[in-house]
RNA sequence: GGAGAGGUGGCAGAGUGGUCUAAUGCGCACGCUUGGAAAGCGUGUGUAGGGAAACCUACCGAGGGUUCGAAUCCCUCCCUCUCCGCCA
């Protein structure tokens, strides 16, 4: 959510955001709403004020004399005039609650113009991207794919999308994860373990709900199975107020991933380019706002050390303002080179929200200077998601003998230099 | 899953219909005191919205209701604790 200070104050730069995402929203419609809500705020108030002064009146008086059931009388009119004026603050608050919901949150000024993803900016590339590899297929045409990762008996099991992992499979699964996790520690992030499933507040917070609640599996009890540990994660700090000693705050949470994709059909569900459930580790940061652009160029360097590592080719992409999430300030992706595919596939996504998640979900540090509580800016990236980077790790370590060879640094996780699928 | 008890400020804990913007204690901050400290004494100490400000309003787990008036009474839900049952 936007600072409403912010549309009070500075709509023009409201305005602005809402083009520089090429996003349709009605800013006046809202300021609208705005002002309405206040100036009942505010009638609201004073008919309460005039109940608390007849309250203390009252208290004086002696019960059941005739001033005291005068003035019983007269704060009947007062009271139904409360309670029908307060029925319609509520209703505008609620409407001035998803008025201001669909406000997005503003680029940062280093943010490049552009609507469509063709416009992002290719910040960096890494990696032999051009190399000739005759052998090279997608890695569902590997001879022997099915051994290892069993997509027709996921299907039986449990429905598309929900493959099983066997043997190297499972262990290549496990290697990274555990490679993944020990290289974050290293960095500094706290390995956290968190619930996989939320409750709707939860998800309301991080912007899951209400829009995407279709993305989401629901359980009967109304929880949500997590889409990323970003949610649980988030929501750790949801509505408190942490020391500013304590910042910042770096943690890392791998979690299985749920995700219904409803709609997404296409060329790029093929394999393990998008599943309905899948492993990632997620890092997050809680962080002064002062620092959270250097904080964001250091996640970037984190994750992108983890694909160096691999030995895998990828490119850093710096989202323009149109490709950006509704409620991104600043967004890199990381892109692995799948080369059966000869495609990129989105590994990772870096994001500053600066402070929008953060009122959302009233995480707060206490200013040292002020005293006061102010919101925190939250950052968060994949580090990284498993089931692409295995698709590119088959297809760039697929030798002309079939075997498949094991990037060094995943060696001491995996326990062998190679493996075959036949 | 069954039975019972309970959720009040940073913490402990009082308050069971009206002057509660919540007693008291602890903690914390500042001041006095002191050679310095402790003790003692004094003052202050939540969050949010509105307002130029004085100030006003809301918040006692959450939501609804009763009432002129609710921390207090009623209903629903959530959570915690104790005992019993079941079970990784």
């Amino acid at each position: 959510m936007l600072d409403p200070k912010l549309l009070r104050e500075t709509p023009d730069l409201v305005r602005a955001a809402v083009a520089r995402k090429h996003l349709d929203v009605d800013v006046d419609a809202v300021l609208a709403i705005d002002t309405r809500w206040r100036t009942l705020l505010s009638e609201v108030e004073s008919l309460r004020a005039k109940q608390k002064a007849a309250n203390t009146a009252m208290a004086a008086l002696p019960k059941g004399s005739p001033e005291f059931l005068a003035k019983v009388g007269e704060m009947k009119t007062v009271a139904t005039a409360v309670k029908e004026k307060e029925a319609v603050l509520k209703e505008t608050e609620s409407a001035w609650q998803q008025a201001m919901l669909t406000l997005p949150n503003l680029p940062h000024s280093s943010v490049p113009e552009g609507r469509t993803p063709e416009e992002n900016v290719v910040w960096a590339t890494h990696g032999a991207v051009d190399e000739p590899r005759p052998h090279a297929v997608p890695h569902w045409e590997i001879p022997g794919f099915e051994r290892l990762f069993d997509f027709g008996r996921g299907a039986k099991v449990t429905g598309a999308g929900f493959p099983f992992f066997i043997g190297e499979g499972a262990r290549l699964v496990r290697a990274l994860l555990n490679f993944f996790l020990t290289e974050n520690a290293k960095a500094g992030y706290v390995e956290v373990s968190p619930p996989i499933f939320v409750n709707a507040a939860s998800a309301t917070a991080t912007g899951q709900l209400p829009d995407k609640e279709g993305q989401m599996y629901e359980t009967a009890d109304k929880l949500y199975a997590v889409p990323t540990a970003e949610v649980p994660l988030t929501n750790f700090y949801r509505d408190e107020i942490i020391e500013e000693t304590a910042l910042p705050i770096h943690r890392c949470a791998y979690t299985p991933c749920f995700r219904r994709e409803a709609g997404s059909y296409g060329k790029d569900v093929r394999g393990l380019n998008r599943v309905h459930q899948f492993d990632k580790v997620e890092l997050l940061k809680w962080v002064h706002p002062r620092t959270s652009y250097d904080e964001l160029e250091a996640l970037r360097t984190d994750a992108e050390r983890l694909l160096q590592k691999l030995g895998l080719p990828y490119r850093v992409l710096l989202m323009c303002g149109g490709d950006l999430g509704f409620a991104q300030a600043k967004k890199y992706d990381l892109e692995v080179w799948a080369a059966g595919q000869k495609r990129w596939l989105e590994v990772s996504s870096c994001s500053n929200f600066e402070a929008f998640q953060a009122r959302r979900a009233q995480i707060r540090f206490r200013s040292k200077e002020t005293g006061k509580p102010e919101l925190v800016h939250t950052l968060n990236g994949s580090g990284l998601a498993v089931p692409r980077v295995l698709a590119a790790l088959l297809e760039n370590n697929l030798q002309a003998d079939g075997s498949v060879k094991v990037p060094e640094a995943l060696q001491p996780h995996f326990g062998r230099e190679s493996f075959r699928f036949d």
